[in-house]
DNA sequence: ATGCTCAGTGAGCGGATGCTCAATATCCTG
DNA sequence: CAGGATATTGAGCATCCGCTCACTGAGCAT
């Protein structure tokens, strides 16, 4: 055993970090305390600053943890995704796994660093590819009319940050995915169709 | 002149108050610093607490003082107007009025007091009402689908707050409104519409 | 065993910020 | 004009929070 020593400083460092991914899904990234962090850790408030020498490089690494988490779930929900609705589908189940990460990312993130920031609009990028491709094949089918790829994306981007940030209004302490994600999905893949009224309700006036 | 004394104060007071206003305007109501207000007023720190006892005194007076201008402006506007174009015209045509601060209280909003959040849900109100009456008539006119009026209306706010918020992204140090308020319309009343194609593009494909 | 290395400690510094209060400047009344 | 009322001052307090550093003690090499 070369590494008696690193290793346990290698895992107090990740229980740090832990501790502040803990943090974040509570009170946000902005909100984030080194002495908390600390605290929840259970080592000394200088502990925290011997493995991250700044509170920003904690947070960049934290945020840069839960991005390629985001960003990995993302990938391998939409891998298999071909259909309009399989995008939407598989755009929310990448965010539940991660809702409250999220939620402070599509809260706070003009507020972050400048990596930070090209990260989350990198993931951003990754939805919008895939929503326009797969808009592409459903329009050519005659599915669902013609809308400019920045309006279409901005769409439903908007809706589902919207109801994501607001969740205490749509599901007071539960997951807005779980409660509207399907109804946010029909109702946009219903906006987007040719036809002309509503398919869910056959018996409409 | 029974008040020269009290006029001075009163005027403190309101210049306090407007210095108070154009700093939430650069950085938001969470933002505002007791300290700035005073130096940007011309006044000691300490006179700004005889004026409000306390920083959410006059973070809850700068607030009312916004909400209750964007409220009237927003009446103005929707008195006159009766289509649902309309509607979304003189929408923003009233938060253009106080872009900046509309745009904070869209984006604070949560985190700002009790008696704040009942004041700006009380304005989205407002907003969804004139929203809703409008698109019942052009539906019954079959101008548009049937849509539930909770979506027509969040779909509408969670795109403008968006384009609000992430201004910087679509319209660099000037007014999202100016830039892109017309395009939102159009797009929005395209969504809702009957016609399976854009009108404002005849030669599509 | 001895001495070195280094993860971890915790008191405390420095700056920001809301807020206080005794002193002062200014105005009003009698 | 004298004396009181009060608007304003500004030094300073209290708290929070990121961060430092001299020190401790457990582990490791020789």
């Amino acid at each position: 055993m070369p590494t008696s020593r690193a290793q346990k400083k290698e895992m107090t460092r990740q229980r740090i970090l832990d501790a502040a991914l803990a943090q974040c899904a509570d009170r946000g990234f902005v909100g984030l305390r080194t002495a908390e962090v600390a605290r929840a850790t259970g080592v000394s408030h200088g502990a925290v600053f011997s493995h991250f020498p700044t509170r920003e490089e904690l947070v960049d690494v934290t945020v840069a943890t839960v991005g390629r988490a985001i960003s990995d779930r993302l990938h391998a929900e939409l891998r298999g995704a071909a259909g309009l609705r399989e995008i939407l589908t598989a755009h929310l189940a990448a965010i539940r796994e991660h809702e409250e990460h999220y939620r402070w990312l599509a809260i706070e993130w003009p507020n972050l660093p400048p990596q930070v920031q090209r990260a989350w609009l990198g993931i951003q990028s990754a939805i919008s590819y895939h929503l326009h491709a797969a808009a592409e094949r459903a329009r050519a089918r005659g599915e669902i009319r013609e809308v400019p790829q920045h309006l279409l994306f901005n769409t439903w981007i908007a809706l589902v940050h919207h109801y994501l940030i607001h969740r205490e209004l749509f599901a007071p302490g539960r997951s807005v995915l779980d409660e509207r994600g399907a109804e946010l999905i029909d109702h946009f893949l219903y906006l987007l169709s040719t036809a002309p009224t509503r398919a869910s309700d056959p018996g409409s006036n």
